[in-house]
DNA sequence: GCGACAATTCATCACGTGGTGAATAATCTC
DNA sequence: GAGATTATTCACCACGTGATGAATTGTCGC
């Protein structure tokens, strides 16, 4: 916007809106550190200030840009509603729609990616594996809960990054029939299977 | 060092290896981003230009860093040589005692979190999937090797993540044994299983 | 139409970053 | 012992970062 001039623009623009979704989509592919306030504020066509304005600190953006629109919880919910058997397939297949969903897979990035980051890593540990894989492990009566649970959890977070961010062939074009043969029954063994 | 004069110091401290040192702890610890010259400067108790002297650009710096003592492809070399039974857990173990020796864990460490990198990622999907996992594959015969190979480097990924990063209980503190009594049977399935 | 309020940009700040070059000290070679 | 070379710090640069406050513009209610 070479022209700008200060003041308030005409209409009923909803630049709010644009930064929140501008944040959500920078977040996810550069994470906190590598996302300025700035290539937010460009990439929605407004000018820095007015995020703070609108969400104060970079931290507040974050966390705004995190929220999902939908509760992990209540997508995973009928996975537990079935049974132990075939609980596997139930799993993945919920867990590949919500990943394939753009909607629902940008905040996720965000949260995985925040892993590496020590101030940001609990996201991971409390958020996904104690809130949202915990009470399904619970909800099924898989036994040894936390050692199975955890198992699941790192096959899925191996998924996520061969899948979805490194994007590894063949694995970032299969199908979700072709994954469920070759996943479901790793992850149906790790809930109620033999472990040795 | 607030007495420090300018010049050199006297004997023969290997500044250039303290430097390297706490690169590769540093990288592995906070990445790329996160870690600036001056913090490994700090770490090592020199000042910042010395790492330019030695290193040039940080890039470089990084790219020294990444060194691993050892040659991957060496230490999996012994996988591929005992045939496919067998060798989801012959790999797993070798996988185990690379990620558990801290020597070569850091600089694998600094590669890992460069899959969230968009500059960096090739290391992961050229340096890891094709160089050092896909050999193996070959190696062993395993039919459909990519696909096969990728569920494995799936697997190996969400392990790392799930052990080494997060450090998830009671992944972290299990040992060998416990760990290829649980995903070894996963691995062997991948190699040469039925996928569906 | 006027004043209050909200939206928006411009201008600025303190600070940290990667990096450069000159001054200084120690070691080595002749 | 002198000069060359290497190691090391200090001083500085341009730039980008998160963030603040004032000036300006548009909308709404009376």
């Amino acid at each position: 916007m070479s022209t700008t001039r200060r003041g308030r623009r005409p209409g009923s623009p909803d630049t709010r809106a644009a930064i929140l979704a501008e944040a959500r989509t920078l977040f996810a592919s550069a994470g906190y550190a590598g996302t300025s306030v700035r290539a937010v504020a460009a990439a929605a066509g407004v000018d820095a200030a007015l995020v703070h304005h609108y969400f104060g600190t970079k931290d507040d953006l974050f966390l705004a840009a995190l929220q999902a629109p939908i509760d992990p919880r209540q997508v995973f919910a009928p996975v537990a509603e079935g049974g132990i058997d075939g609980a596997g397939e139930r799993l993945l297949r919920t867990f590949l729609s919500v990943w394939d969903d753009e909607t629902t897979r940008l905040p996720l990035l965000t949260m995985v990616r925040s892993v590496f980051d020590p101030e940001r890593q609990p996201l991971v540990r409390d958020g996904y594996m104690r809130v949202v894989l915990g009470p399904i492990g619970t909800a099924l009566g898989v036994e040894d809960v936390e050692l199975r649970m955890s198992l699941v959890g790192s096959q899925l977070m191996g998924i996520v990054l061969a899948r979805y961010v490194v994007q590894v062939e063949p694995l970032a074009s299969a199908s979700h029939d072709q994954l469920v043969a070759a996943y479901a029954p790793t992850l149906q063994r790790y809930l109620d299977g033999v472990l040795g």
